[in-house]
DNA sequence: GCGCGCCACCTTGCATGCAACCTAGAGTGC
DNA sequence: GCACTCTAGGTTGCATGCAAGGTGGCGCGC
């Protein structure tokens, strides 16, 4: 995101912000008039960017009660969790439908595992959690099916805000990631799409063991 | 859609449905006002509208040059299908994971398939394929993973688009359909997890092949 | 005839104003 | 003390107005 030129995006962005990282904590109402105020522009575009967020499920919009922030139900971990399993093992099939990937797949997941590894050894968990989510979008963009790459999109938001509120990203989940992601690269390598899926199937039940 | 109480609503209603019903065809323009002219409201509404469905993709707003209806790519078919089956098995073999669902959800089932049958039969078409959406969605709602649903709603739209500019439902893909609805209804009453996800697969690439 | 620049029109983006509506709280009757 | 009403504040929904930006077409120079 190199500039948010429009006011209606700046407030998106600023008020997605806050919600993801937790900053503001699930069941607080926000204003439309706080949040122009804040950001010295007027009710009309945050209320655009209100209804963008309300549509992603991040923000429910009451009419003429205010916007709430969605607090996170137990369960919408585990709902997150299986469509992201869903969609990354149907692009994954079609990505390595035809053998291993083109060398410039190939060359972002083996960069992604290399900013991992780094991230690990440094013991910098948010850098980590960035590049885990960049690896397991190369193969969704490989596939090029764009509805996948958008749903894909909205889940990895609402995991991250999952991620902090919820799960607590330790070593130990930062190792055992890592490793995860090492043998899916293998998987990939070679073309084995069973091999692959298999992995993906169990990478996503040790994450819902966190729970 | 019971009453579009708002302005805001009755142009995201009235858009939609003539972008879905093929009245709108794709590639063309469309402007805030004219739309407002038309419902006799303002434009501020509408712009709140004409987001969303650039949110839903069936819209590509541009700024200061217009909104145009997104034409269909011949790949969307198939990236379409491709997240429907993705989203079906998941949340079938959630719901299918203790054995046959509750009685409530084999009654959808069924009384689906009975209009199906009835509209068959009629040679209706349009009452055909609303009863197989609606039958394609029961598991989803079953699931109760509400994340799949809304993505599963997104796709039942676009998919209605495709049907009507891509697709020709004729009377032998209805019975067709028909045949395997019938045997997809058998597998759920046994709570046949794997014969259902096997049947799943094969309407699909049945679908996929009219392409 | 052909290419280029300018201008008028059309479009959206945002600010502002007003009215409807919901909610919380004080005040009143019992 | 308790329930009810009514009012005042706050919030959104929509209309309107204005300015910035893009597009197509006309006219001019060649």
């Amino acid at each position: 995101m190199p500039a948010p030129s429009g006011a209606a995006e700046r407030a998106y962005e600023h008020t997605k912000t806050r919600i993801l990282s937790g900053e503001i904590p699930g069941g607080r109402l926000l204003s439309e008039g706080e949040v122009a105020a804040e950001l010295g522009i007027s009710r009309t575009p945050v209320h655009e960017a209100f209804l963008r967020l309300d549509a992603e499920h991040l923000l429910a919009v009451s009419s003429r009660r205010g916007a709430a922030v969605v607090p996170m139900a137990p369960d919408e971990a585990r709902d997150v969790l299986e469509m992201r399993e869903a969609i990354e093992l149907s692009t994954a099939r079609r990505a390595l439908a035809h053998g291993a990937p083109p060398v410039e797949t190939l060359d972002a997941m083996r960069a992604s595992l290399q900013d991992q590894r780094e991230a690990a050894a440094a013991g910098d968990v948010e850098a980590f959690v960035e590049a885990d989510g960049r690896f397991h979008t190369v193969l969704v963009v490989a596939s090029r099916n764009q509805t996948a790459q958008q749903f894909h999109g909205l889940l990895r938001d609402r995991q991250q805000r999952l991620r902090r509120q919820l799960l607590h990203v330790g070593p130990q989940q930062v190792a055992s990631s890592l490793g995860d992601h090492e043998a899916m690269l293998a998987a990939a390598e070679q073309g084995d799409v069973e091999e692959f899926c298999r992995l993906v199937g169990e990478h996503v039940r040790r994450h819902r063991g966190i729970l």
